[in-house]
DNA sequence: AGCACGCCGACT
DNA sequence: GTCGGCGTGCTC
């Protein structure tokens, strides 16, 4: 029995008379003073005295898993090297929905009940009258009451429960027609095709924003529908938006299911059984999706592919995208990858012929390109205190006055990045991580953005009691607003930030106001990225494009062409041409290079050859080794213990320990260790009998992290 | 992951 | 004298 709890090893149970069970079914078994689900893995294993031994509590009425996805949690807890318990755990994330849903009830009109007939209640009675079941929400809108109403007249036995009959969803199918340009004509052929094909393959669907590469894979989802199958399309947490639910619905003529952190318990426990049971047609996502117990998956498509958020970092740590394709090469399904700046490892992978590419080449429906231009901020620096070049502040205020908007982008929430005393030089800094306090002005507070912790603004230096002395050192979205509302005291400027709006409906609320033209200047950190369609949006302005790329992270080259690129394809997307201006120090910088010229196959060739040199991935394999906890003498006589530990084989050469780039992180220090290997090297097996040689002590942590993307 | 067991400080 | 803090260890 395989249980939902980060056990590596299954557990045996006694079966008892009378129940017949088999690999795949859902049962519920006691554990310790508990009782838990769990799946049916193999035959006992026999290895725990039968004294030991208990019984399976019950069969639990769902379909079991297949073959295939068992083969697949065992290959994602082999990779990950988490225990399997962990990775079940992932799939059996709602305990609540493995009970048989509750009934739906609701009411009929009873005579046997006595009470006084207010007009309220009399509308309930009449609405009744006809015998029909109802449930008590609907009683309520249609009779135009309160459910206070309606509860009141139950319970003094005006109405008699009534069982409710289950609604059958109609199956989702394309009902719109949709004309696809020539180009995306053959693409969306060459998917139904795979789709068709019911066999494992991967296919890159890479075009430029504005493309139309989501009509295209939405005519691969309508080909799985009419086979009969379920699909998963997989998204970056944040755009998931109500501008993507809206074309999907115009396109299926109802929604799809949903799957993201923000659901309700009534609605996470709806899908995951409805997932389960082959009902949910399409599931819409954020990585966890993935794991969900389809009964007959058909294709993934996984958007923006090269999206960083598709790695978990906690937990099994793992990345949804390689996940998902290893789930379709045990399954055997169809993979669709999509974005307009694939992944190095994606590109690397369609060279080496493991992969098709399915390239869309223009913006759809006659839109161009936004040109591109760097602002070097050596020759045309901003004022002194402000952040906008006189370059950039004259494009927004012609974007202005022809009545197009503007967007700048800036990757850093709150006021400013660091406040320091310029009295005694001290910084402002967080106690639990190593990381400076961000000034959020708006809340009038400094913030840690990695642990939470957060305190009012302090009005003097809290190491040398200088009054009025704490200066803010650089911008964040809230201080561009501020010089926005300075430059431009006419315009209506908004600032769109993770911290700034208030959940999905929040961002919906906003993009349709930039959308409807109540804005004209949005400022906005990378949730303004991607995903978002503004026909009068011609200008975007980058107000620190060499942001990303210092730290040494070996993919910041990379990932600021992929963010910068997402950025600039906000731009110009209806008639009006768009143009985008990068305020940067570092013009000659190859990511800024290649942005200004566009080409995207030059960069990646020239980042292709340092990581080959190197020895990098794709190239190498790389595992990370975070050992942390709250003592430092005693996480730094580990680590060193690790390292003594480390393997001798060829391929194989282990970094550090070093202090990690957050050595110290809500309270625990931290060390790391890399592994670099070459790519024919087992890792996991390496990797295994490593830790194994040094287990950690009491209070001190090892996370591994196979194929680690952030370095921090 | 839970949940118990276990061994040391402030209260009805 | 107990209630309860969370360290440690086990769950077929």
């Amino acid at each position: 029995m395989l249980l939902p709890l980060p056990f590596a090893n299954v557990y045996d149970y006694v079966v008892p008379d009378g129940l017949a069970l088999a690999p795949g079914d859902y049962v519920h078994v006691p554990l310790g003073p508990r009782r838990v689900s769990g799946i049916v893995w193999s035959e006992g294993v026999g290895d725990v005295a039968a004294d030991k031994l208990r019984t399976v509590a019950e069969r639990i009425d769902l379909p079991p898993w297949s073959e295939t996805t068992r083969s697949f949690l065992s290959w994602v807890a082999n990779y990950t090297l988490a225990p399997l318990g962990a990775v079940l755990r992932l799939a059996l994330s709602v305990p609540a929905a493995l009970d048989p849903p509750p009934a739906r009830t609701g009411y009929v009109l009873s005579h046997a009940g006595s009470g006084r007939m207010t007009d309220a209640r009399q509308r309930v009675a009449a609405l009744l009258a006809d015998g029909a079941v109802r449930a008590a929400a609907d009683i309520a809108r249609e009779a135009e009451v309160s459910t206070g109403v309606v509860r009141s007249m139950a319970d003094a036995g005006l109405l008699r429960p009534a069982m409710l009959a289950t609604i059958a969803q109609a199956p989702l199918r394309a009902t719109a027609a949709v004309t696809l340009s020539p180009a995306q004509e053959v693409a969306a052929h060459e998917l139904r095709a795979r789709v068709r094909a019911r066999t494992f393959s991967v296919t890159v669907l890479d075009g430029v924003t504005g493309s139309g590469k989501t009509e295209v894979y939405l005519d691969a989802v309508a080909e799985a529908l009419e086979q009969g199958q379920q699909v998963l399309v997989l998204v970056p947490e944040i755009s998931l938006t109500a501008q993507w639910l809206e074309r999907f619905h115009i396109r299926f003529g109802a929604a799809p299911n949903e799957w993201h952190s923000e659901l309700s318990m009534a609605t996470r426990r709806n899908t995951w059984r409805a997932v389960a049971e082959g009902r949910a047609q399409v599931v819409v996502g954020a990585r966890s999706a993935l794991f969900l117990p389809y009964a007959n998956l058909g294709l993934i498509v996984i958007d923006e592919e090269h999206d960083a958020s598709y790695k978990q970092e906690e937990g099994v740590i793992y990345n949804a995208r390689d996940m998902a394709v290893a789930r379709g090469h045990i399954a055997g399904l169809p993979i669709v990858l999509v974005s307009a700046t694939p992944a190095l490892e994606t590109v690397v992978n369609v060279e080496a012929g493991r992969y098709t590419a399915i390239h869309l080449p223009e913006r759809h429906g006659g839109a161009h390109l936004p040109a591109i231009r760097a602002v070097d901020m050596r020759a045309t620096p901003p004022a002194r205190g402000r952040w906008l070049s006189p370059v950039v502040i004259d494009a927004v205020t012609r974007a202005l006055r022809e009545g197009s908007q503007a967007m700048l982008f800036l990757n850093r929430r709150g006021y400013a990045p660091l406040t320091l005393c310029r009295t005694c030089g001290h910084r402002m800094q967080c106690p639990n991580c190593q990381a400076w306090l961000v000034e959020h002005r708006y809340v009038g507070r400094l913030a840690c953005h990695h642990c939470g912790h957060s305190v009012p603004l302090p009005k003097a230096c809290p190491a040398c009691a200088a009054l009025d002395s704490l200066a803010p050192c650089g911008p964040g979205v809230e201080r561009i607003h501020e010089e926005v509302r300075e430059l431009f005291p006419e315009a209506r400027a908004a600032v769109m930030a993770s911290d700034t709006i208030t959940g999905p409906a929040g961002a919906a609320a906003m993009v349709r106001a930039v959308a409807e033209h109540h804005v004209d200047i949005l400022i906005g950190t990378q949730i303004v990225a991607k995903g978002h369609h503004f026909p009068l949006l011609t200008v975007v302005a980058v107000v620190d494009a060499d942001l990303g790329l210092g730290g040494g992270d070996l993919r910041a080259s990379e990932r600021t062409f992929q963010l910068l690129s997402q950025v600039a394809g906000r731009a110009g997307r209806a008639e009006r041409p768009g143009r985008v201006y990068l305020q940067t120090y570092l013009p000659d910088h190859p990511v800024i290079e290649a942005l200004l010229s566009g080409d995207r196959a030059g960069f990646l060739a020239r980042e292709s050859d340092d990581r080959r040199a190197g020895g990098w991935p794709p190239f190498g394999r790389l595992v990370a080794l975070i050992v942390s906890g709250h003592d430092a003498p005693r996480v730094e006589a580990h680590a060193l213990a690790l390292s003594r530990a480390a393997p001798h084989l060829d391929g194989v050469r282990v970094l550090g320990p070093a202090p990690a780039p957050l050595a110290l992180l809500r309270g625990r220090h931290r060390y790391r260790l890399l592994l670099r290997a070459e790519r024919t090297v087992n890792v996991q097996s390496v990797v295994r009998d490593w830790v194994a040689r040094a287990p950690a002590p009491n209070g001190v942590r090892l996370q591994v992290d196979v194929d680690p993307y952030s370095f921090l």
